[in-house]
DNA sequence: CCGGCCGATACCGAATGGGTATTGGTCGGG
DNA sequence: CCCGACCAATACCCATTCGGTATCGGCCGG
């Protein structure tokens, strides 16, 4: 699992359809397919539900996409402490 | 920033120096080296003092630690919770 | 002053990741 | 009834990243 695979996971799941998250991400939409999948493979367990409208969060994909975003923000938490620690003392 | 520099970063930590964590980690030191300094170039900030006997966390790697540590915990966290909700379903 | 650790660098081959082109499936409108 | 639009999935290729081996430079202890 990469954070690239968690932020990808977010975006989908935020836009609905992989085309949309693929725009927003600046990526192109048969990687996001494959990133999606190797973290469904991973976690051994489908997060979402593919319909011809686009992607549909299924429970394990809802309880999944909480702990996500506390990664993402628990980073940029990380990240914004470094800088400010390092410029208190300089 | 990766989910493998920051694993690799809680191992340096850990054991004080690149070749210690190298081992515990299964790869070889070079590519270690390499991932702490894009770490720390990529916060704009040292993380470890570089001394003659190892690697010693600066504040600023005390604070990633901290950050480094929840992220990983939280990682886990989602995996177990996936894991157990896809099985309570089946 | 030399032997043993340490991290840093140079270089190379393997693996990963993203891009384009295309396919297959499903729905809505003429 | 079928054609066009929109979706995800797949095939294939190329650029980038990543890890490994070999080596260097610095520092301390015997």
């Amino acid at each position: 699992m990469s954070l690239a695979q968690i932020e990808y996971f977010v975006a989908v799941a935020e836009e609905g359809t992989v085309h949309g998250a693929a725009r927003r991400l600046h990526i192109s939409q048969p990687p996001l397919t494959r990133h999606v999948r190797a973290l469904e493979d991973e976690l051994g367990a489908p997060l979402f539900e593919r319909t011809p409208r686009g992607m549909r969060l299924l429970p394990a994909g809802e309880v999944f996409l909480a702990h996500a975003r506390r990664v993402l923000t628990t980073i940029d938490d990380a990240a914004a402490a470094v800088r400010r620690q390092s410029a208190s003392v300089s």
